[in-house]
DNA sequence: TTCGGAAACCTAACGCTGTTAGACAGCAAA
DNA sequence: TTTGCTGTCTAACAGCGTTAGGTTTCCGAA
């Protein structure tokens, strides 16, 4: 028994270590050097060494991205409890959300490109979807703001921090950019929905 | 001279319908169908035909993503003419964009995949965002609203718009609820925008 | 201590990919 | 008619993800 069980360490030991020497190669050359060689053999392995411990290369992909989101969650946790007000609560992880892009383009884009299957990206990044949920829950009780549909706006935030990081990878714009652009978005959705209700919207013909 | 010119002109029609041919597969099948061989097949050709149009799979994908955004950028052209109040105008040309992607989801992957080189894509997209900048303007001259960095507020309409995008092609969410979930930004990005100034924001101690 | 079987690992190969080299046909100009 | 260019083909290359089959290694039971 106690050799089998030192056989089942082995075993995930050898799968963990695939992952991580996958998370470097990939953040050091991008998503196009991480082929199924290339990743065994720097843990000296052969290629089908690998689909002993995965169904193919999708899964280990997808074990990426769900490390990358376990990271990115515990990151936005963080920070989030460290805020003093609940405003800053929730910008904060929205900075903490795009600064993660930045530290990690490469593994910020196997996140979110159609490389891995998208539902199986969204059910990975469920933690986060889940926080981003308590937060703007526990934002909007703090100031007393009705929320007839809490998952509609979690939503909407988290989309929006996605479309900034996204804007962050455009060479011409870049991470610093993006997160003045993740503030000035999270500011004024913030003030929308607590304006909102007090204030109709005063429209004009178009010019 | 003649035969020359219709020589061009052959070359250039070869160009645009390998152009259509991928287009096609693309939408029916999806990014990974699209094969050099394939392609070329389509057409009744041999894969090398194909680089002697295009640099390589690259330069032709990136045609691709041309083309989109020239449909993309007449799309939202249109329905921003069509407008009868300023602010209709910017929530009718962001409800345009995420039908877009809805209508052409493999085509809009492409767009804003890594598959294609971001720049190039950024460079391809150049209409789309002047089009965005000057909706914008147009939207904050008509309420005397002073911007200071319009290309920034440009940028982050256009951003948002992609990030609820993004969530539609993620299957429980679809694209039904992410064009509400546009709706919702936007308004509440011009709302912020325009209460902006008027009101300071009373924070309040995280719990 | 020896034997049987399972687990781990390898080599070799398959069919696919993007891409290039070199040969061949057909047409335009000299 | 000959020369040369243009367009297209076949054949091949290296690389990809993946699978089959054989070989080694090691554990547990006889």
């Amino acid at each position: 028994m106690s050799t089998s069980t030192r056989r089942e360490r082995e075993r995930a030991n050898a799968r963990s270590r695939l992952i991580a020497v996958a998370s470097e190669i990939l953040e050091r050359e991008g998503v196009s050097a991480l082929t199924v060689r290339r990743i065994a053999g720097e843990v000296e392995y052969t290629a089908p060494v690998v689909y002993q411990h995965f169904t193919g290369k999708g899964a280990l992909l997808l074990a990426l991205v769900e490390a990358g989101y376990e990271r990115l969650h515990a990151q936005m946790a963080s920070v989030a409890g460290r805020a003093v007000t609940v405003d800053d609560r929730v910008l904060d992880t929205g900075r903490a959300y795009v600064a993660f892009a930045g530290a990690n383009p490469h593994l910020y884009q196997l996140m979110n490109d159609a490389t891995v299957d998208a539902d199986d990206r969204f059910r990975a990044a469920e933690p986060v979807t889940r926080l981003v949920l308590d937060l703007l829950t526990g934002w909007a009780a703090a100031h007393r703001v009705p929320m007839t549909d809490p998952m509609e706006i979690a939503e909407v935030a988290w989309g929006t921090m996605h479309g900034m990081a996204s804007l962050g990878q455009i060479g011409t714009i870049g991470f610093p950019r993006a997160a003045r652009l993740a503030d000035q978005a999270l500011r004024a959705l913030l003030l929308a929905w607590r304006t909102d209700g007090e204030h109709g919207v005063r429209d004009r013909p178009a010019g």
